[in-house]
DNA sequence: TTGTAAGCGTTATCAA
DNA sequence: TTGATAACGCTTACAA
């Protein structure tokens, strides 16, 4: 339906190398035939076919973004500042939802690789599977944001949650709780295993053992959070402060609290984890570790642009810091 | 450096047809050959160039996604419904972020189309510019999402605003209020005129006149909510509720309504916009129209769908109805 | 059932 | 400065 290379060739009586030269502002042509084909080409509105232009040149100017749900608060946030980076090399976006199913992951990794996508990030929280790794070790431009790998090092951007519960906790501990519990995600994923290591360290730091009945593992979201807490308030000795490991996970807590009628923070202290909006808004307003979510995106997104123009990236594994906000409920 | 069809046909002193026949599983292949390429496929991980397919094919397995900022909680979600729908169709799509910015979202269309991306929606709350509107005319497939156009018709689909506006507003009259504000997104903004209009036409079944002093048109953030407020506060006479045109907004609202100790609802109401997450999160929970995030992105994905696969289309504007969900703010 | 050959719209090499 | 020509990897008539 377009105009084509060949068209314009014809029209002008030249060659398509020449039409092609003059498109890409490359050296070899004249500037007037420069002059004729430019201007022919902005009259029908020529669009350069990129499909063609990457399959000859090898080449494309996309990137793939493989996360678990775009429509979280943090990952929309963490994806927004990918495309950021990547409009300002020219690159677009391919995002990708795989609400953290292997199988998919593994479609869409093989989809990204037909089209020859220059790189790819993979976002999330949970241990990094097979086929990326081995994809990683390939030679293929990919990072790690979020998610780490046990053995290999792979180029990755990493938040250090275990500082972050780290702080958490010695910050409850400090306010002189006793009885700290902590509603975490799936026992499985590499972010709670990470938050819940930190915050067995500040208990060791203040010579407390950790209690397992006051560690729940569910989920990262806002019902795991309410019903975490009706089976805390249950327990013989129930706890006077409780670490979630999300701030939604938090939000769920707080409602249950007030439903149940206890003062925050005076009987029950919250803290939560990521900063999104949310901790400004509920009320009290949460004590919460702020996660640098931008930086994440921007920091991968611009590690990858590295490995993709082959320049040397300074840290191969890199740590971002979050840093505990206090607030009101605590 | 991947292995093609060649390679296999090769390896295999078969033909490049044969090969292309036995990977896309089309009829006119011996059964055994075709067991003997499948196998040799699988064995060296054979992945096909769906650059090359696309351009051979003239068609394109990606649709295009051109929105205002998908950090927000209204367009990450509508997002996630149309990934759900292009998923299922075996489609990706192509997120782009244009800051409402109409150079941006004119670059992106050459770019989707250079892809030659089967088909494109428009999610917004603006006008849609010329340049879309020329594209829907010449039989691009594309879909407005939220957005529309003067006069002619493209197919869309949007949230009847002007409705929930007039449910919201009359809801604030049926409680006995009289000077009700309206906190709105930009003048020139559709999605915007369409709630004032709906809150004009309230007022006037109440054979309220409105009070130009009580609308403020700025942006769609919290601040802007914050501020107006404060601004209404100056009147002579301050209204005795808000009609936030947003969630966002009436978030902000409310916050500037407690700074000042004032009672909500008691002393003033608020309602906001959406149904976003926030609404049942700040207290008082939030009295707002629910838009239909999911549908919204589900359906136009649909209508897209029928568009690319030239099925016939039932209706070529859908419009959803938007809904009053009562909280506490009123 | 299989192969040949042209074509998709570019780019890139090598001559002219 | 230009133009043939092959190549990128795949699809698809058309022949055999």
């Amino acid at each position: 339906m377009s105009i084509t290379m060949k068209d314009i060739a014809a029209k002008l009586g030249v060659s398509e190398s020449t039409v092609s030269r003059a498109i890409n502002n490359k050296p070899g042509v004249g500037e007037d035939t420069k002059q004729k084909i430019l201007n022919l080409a902005r009259r029908y509105n020529y669009q350069p076919n990129l499909l063609a232009r990457n399959l000859a040149r090898q080449e494309s100017n996309m990137i793939g973004l493989i996360l678990p749900d775009i429509s979280s608060l943090f990952y929309s946030e963490v994806t927004r500042a990918i495309q950021d980076i990547a409009t300002k090399h020219g690159y677009q976006v391919m995002v990708c939802n795989t609400d953290s199913d292997e199988k998919r992951e593994s479609a869409y990794i093989e989809w990204l690789q037909g089209n020859k996508i220059a790189g790819i990030i993979f976002l999330g929280n949970g241990l990094a599977n097979n086929k990326i790794i081995n994809l990683g070790l390939s030679g293929y431009p990919i990072v790690l944001a979020n998610r780490l790998v046990e053995e290999v090092m792979l180029p990755s951007v990493i938040i250090d949650n275990n500082t972050g519960a780290f702080e958490a906790t010695k910050h409850l501990l400090e306010r002189g709780h006793k009885r700290i519990a902590l509603i975490n995600g799936p026992k499985d994923n590499l972010t709670a295993q990470n938050r819940f290591r930190g915050y067995r360290e500040a208990l060791k730091e203040y010579n407390l053992d950790y209690d397992p009945s006051l560690i729940i593992n569910k989920d990262w979201s806002r019902e795991c959070g309410y019903q975490g807490f009706l089976e805390l308030l249950n327990l013989e000795e129930p706890p006077t402060a409780i670490f979630a490991a999300n701030d939604l996970i938090a939000v769920g807590v707080i409602e249950a609290i007030k439903m149940g009628g206890y003062l925050i923070p005076e009987e029950i202290a919250v803290v939560g984890f990521e900063d999104t909006i949310v901790t400004s808004i509920i009320e009290p307003p949460l004590t919460t570790v702020a996660q640098p979510m931008y930086e994440l995106g921007a920091n991968s997104a611009k590690k990858l642009f590295s490995l993709i123009e082959d320049e040397d990236i300074e840290e191969n594994i890199e740590i971002l810091t979050s840093k505990l906000i206090v607030r009101k409920s605590t």
